[in-house]
DNA sequence: CTTATTTTGTCTAAAAAGGCAGAATGTCCT
DNA sequence: AGGACATTCTGCCTTTTTAGACAAAATAAG
């Protein structure tokens, strides 16, 4: 077992002192021209790589953030769970931060001692571990939930919003008949778009129909279900707007199995532009959310609470909705 | 910014020395009841946990294990990619390992100076970052991938004898124009399953077809363009092997989509066994894997060696031929 | 009271960073 | 050129936190 070289290693071949080499290492502060070199020389011949442990303890915090990511399978599996990960993911690897993957159940005591700064992907009802985050001073930030009464930087979008400018716009195609399939209630997006699509209808007083409100989990089956049911009431809705694109695809695919078309008996709006959207049998019209600039924003946004620079934000990112080929004017 | 108390505020407070507190938190030698419930107190009350980082310093080596997986999104959003980090991570959280994930273009350098194990998800064809673990000295665990010629534990399934089955399966019923859709060929696994697939054919002395084998990437996009192809033959086959469920649900859509019926106009078989193909639009015949099992062996092998008690393995977990609804006899 | 056993505390090690003092070099002036 | 002073470098030592070897103290047994 060879054990790696160390700091000292480095100091005796290049014959200079261990604060001389960390100087070297770390760029701190000057060293002479000639003795840099010798340095550099060491590094490379002993493959000497600091090491991270002994760095962290030193500097009383580590280069590390944990992603705490809720393990239900509908909202794991969805494009948007999934787009985060690797977001950050991408992310973190090029501005070298280690990064701790937490799937787990929401009311867990998660470890959080060795840990520089936290992102909830998804903060579900039991706050706990956020809590808890916040309650050892950890640098948090929450992706898609507005926490307002906590010092956690959030990065949102505006899901209330994104959801009523898909119903408005069946709305505006003339459609009254408009049916929804949510994401369910363990989210704060999924909440916030129930809501929107309620509120784009209040908004033109049509009254809300329980049989045309269906609750989903992101998962494909759910949306299957949801579709089956929609298609077999005697009063058949005109459009759908379904809280996840991978859930518009089922949806559309019940559709077209049932010998109905897409568009021209029913229109359909997703909510994520998933990038599969443009292929599927019928490309789809959507709310395009921005997940990559969500997770890098989350990322920088952490790096500056962690490094002292930054204070809480709360940044909310646009919404824009794509027009593709699944809706046609009633 | 309250400091975390650290294990000398606890001996004070229980009036004991540092060493002594180690060992009641470590449970590693006696100590007088009457000390050990003194020094319970005092960890309760001040909330000590001991510094992970410390402790890894000592000890030389940390509880923490990198899960390494390409970036391409084909790959990582497959049902298999997935459910194995989910696996792992739902693993690691009860062990109370922590899991680092990187999301890595395959011939990056990794930092694995901090590093007590690795799992590789899926090494590619660039080999870089698992020949510099082995050459560090660390643990190492290979998922999907027999690597034969490095000191590396490797959790395979057989993709080539489940390939076979499942084609062996179509052929059984009767099915001589069988085509197939692949996984690409930056995995194994999607080798592999190529491999199967030809030998399969090869033992029945049926000549394989350019046109019928159309290469995919696993993602939805990419099996609906292989679908859509294998229906513009004119020559069309009769049964179709895909590489995965999730694209094998694609290309039932594009059948349905094209007024075909599955299984009576073409049968279909997948591999994965992603529990949406129970439900979708044709239940799914495919190639089982177990997929939890391959994540809780990999994790517990790694454990194993991180802990000097385990030596290299090999394993190879069984596949399995699932029937639902999706072929019929010819 | 001696020997054996249990229990406890002291001290060092692990690796790197950074304050501080001192060494080396450079600048300026007479 | 030589001395006074400033500036740039460099090395020593301490710090961070915990684990564990070893020796010392306390207790138990005979």
């Amino acid at each position: 077992m060879r054990k790696n070289s160390n700091i000292e290693d480095v100091a005796k071949l290049a014959g200079v002192s261990i604060s001389t080499v960390s100087r070297v290492v770390n760029k701190s502060s000057t060293v002479r021209a000639s003795n840099r070199i010798c340095v550099e020389q060491a590094v490379k011949k002993l493959k000497f790589k600091p090491n991270l442990i002994a760095k962290a303890l030193v500097k009383g915090k580590s280069n590390t953030i944990a992603l705490v990511m809720p393990r239900y399978e509908g909202i794991f599996y969805s494009y948007y769970a999934l787009e985060i990960i690797r977001g950050i993911g991408t992310i973190c690897e090029s501005l070298k931060i280690d990064l701790l993957l937490h799937i787990t159940h929401p009311n867990t005591n998660l470890n959080l001692s060795n840990v520089g700064g936290i992102i909830f992907a998804e903060v579900l009802s039991e706050r706990k571990q956020l809590e808890e985050a916040v309650a050892l001073n950890i640098p948090t930030v929450a992706i898609n939930n507005l926490i307002k009464d906590l010092a956690v930087s959030c990065v949102t979008i505006n899901n209330k919003q994104g959801a009523r400018e898909a119903v408005d716009y069946l709305l505006d195609l003339g459609h009254r008949d408009i049916a929804y399939i949510s994401g369910g209630n363990l989210t704060q997006a999924a909440k916030d778009r129930t809501q929107g699509y309620k509120l784009a209808l209040a908004a033109r007083k049509i009254p809300l129909r329980g049989e045309f409100m269906i609750e989903g989990d992101y998962s494909r089956k759910s949306a299957r279900d949801a579709a089956e049911k929609l298609l077999s009431l005697k009063n058949k809705p005109t459009a759908i707007f379904v809280a996840s694109d991978d859930m518009a695809q089922e949806a559309i695919s019940v559709i077209l199995e049932k010998g109905l078309r897409v568009p021209d008996d029913m229109s359909i709006v997703g909510f994520d532009d998933n990038p599969s959207s443009i292929y599927g049998a019928v490309p789809l019209t959507t709310i395009r959310q921005p997940l990559m600039v969500m997770a890098q924003t989350a990322v920088k946004e952490l790096d500056l609470l962690m490094n002292g620079e930054g204070k809480i934000s709360r940044i909310c990112l646009p919404t824009k909705l794509i027009i593709r080929d699944s809706c046609l004017p009633r």
